[in-house]
DNA sequence: GTCTATAGACGGATAGAC
DNA sequence: GTCTATCCGTCTATAGAC
């Protein structure tokens, strides 16, 4: 089921998020997989070649994400301001602890100023579709006249922006991660008390 | 003025922040300097010692920094949503267009995870300073009853961190400082409104 | 598809003349 | 303090046996 192929992938995410594209060799890489450098060429045509991959499946990977975050829904019983922030808290406590995920933000932050895919993808994860979903959300608790109207794409960045920095954050010092939730409990707290209807 | 040892250490930054340290050459910095890469050794012992003068310095100009943001005073006349949001675009466009700050801000970003000095760095100068800078203005604001209060330091990373992320935007895609200029303005307001007393 | 062997360039770092 | 010359290791990539 897992090809040697995707095995060769699945090392060179690991190797390139941790050292960097440029500072990962062949032989690394050949060696997590378990087979020599030689036989990576039968795979891939050179290295840069596997980043390509990587990225590609990584834009697939961001397409089907953001179309699925389309599809959220309303729970039924409405949405109050300790469910948010538990459902914040849930989705940052799973981008923390997910390694694959962990490692994706890892790549595209340390690869973005030498890749334009990478930045391109970078900015779609990290700032477009936030903002979206986001928006989607501020829509929704606007409509169900839980907040105040207002400028609602302003809104979303201020409910979401806060969240990226702690996220940030927990990536470089993880052992700050209890402090951060308890920001992120605040935080919300603080932004329905600014904007509650 | 400009010593040899203080040439060394621009064009090191300058390859260092634009293609990562494990992939910057000794060859390259003599290039940009102009001497041959074993005249650097009569400088530095190795590449290591120039990354770890570079961070120190680093740390020197950031000390300096905090300390000035700290000694920050409330315009005579008060604060003004339109003075504010001003304020806050042209330390933006300075940050922005300053090559020094903007080669330093990407080595941050890239060297980050590998350099525990380096995520220290940056924890204060995109973090912690930013919190505190924007605490103590959120402080003068609730003061000078402009603002209502409530969780200061919330309010604060409400006002700071999406400007932040559109920061990290320019960085990546220079060519969208514009819209973000206009998306400030519209936070700024944004923000005001909800919080004005 | 994996292996050994190797080419050829480049990496960091050192020795010693000037 | 800068130079030339050199060491030796590692790099990406290829050739060819199995």
């Amino acid at each position: 089921m897992s090809s040697t192929k995707q095995r060769i992938l699945d090392a060179a995410l690991d190797l390139f998020s941790a050292n960097g594209f440029e500072a990962t060799g062949m032989g690394q890489i050949a060696d997590a997989v378990g087979i020599r450098k030689s036989s990576l060429y039968s795979h891939f045509a050179s290295k840069q070649e596997i980043l390509d991959n990587l990225i590609a499946a990584l834009t697939e990977e961001f397409e089907k994400r953001s179309v699925l975050s389309r599809e959220r829904e309303t729970p039924a019983g409405g949405i109050s301001v300790d469910g948010l922030a538990e459902s914040i808290k849930n989705q940052i406590r799973y981008v923390l602890h997910d390694e694959h995920i962990v490692k994706v933000r890892k790549l595209m932050t340390i690869e973005q100023y030498r890749n334009p895919q990478i930045a391109a993808l970078q900015t779609k994860h990290a700032y477009t579709d936030v903002l979206n979903y986001n928006r989607s959300l501020i829509n929704d608790l606007i409509e169900s006249s839980v907040l105040i109207d207002g400028d609602r794409e302003m809104m979303a960045a201020q409910l979401a922006f806060p969240v990226s920095a702690w996220l940030n954050l927990c990536d470089r010092e993880p052992e700050r991660e209890q402090e951060v939730m308890s920001l992120i409990e605040r935080h919300v707290s603080q932004f329905f008390s600014a904007y509650k209807k």
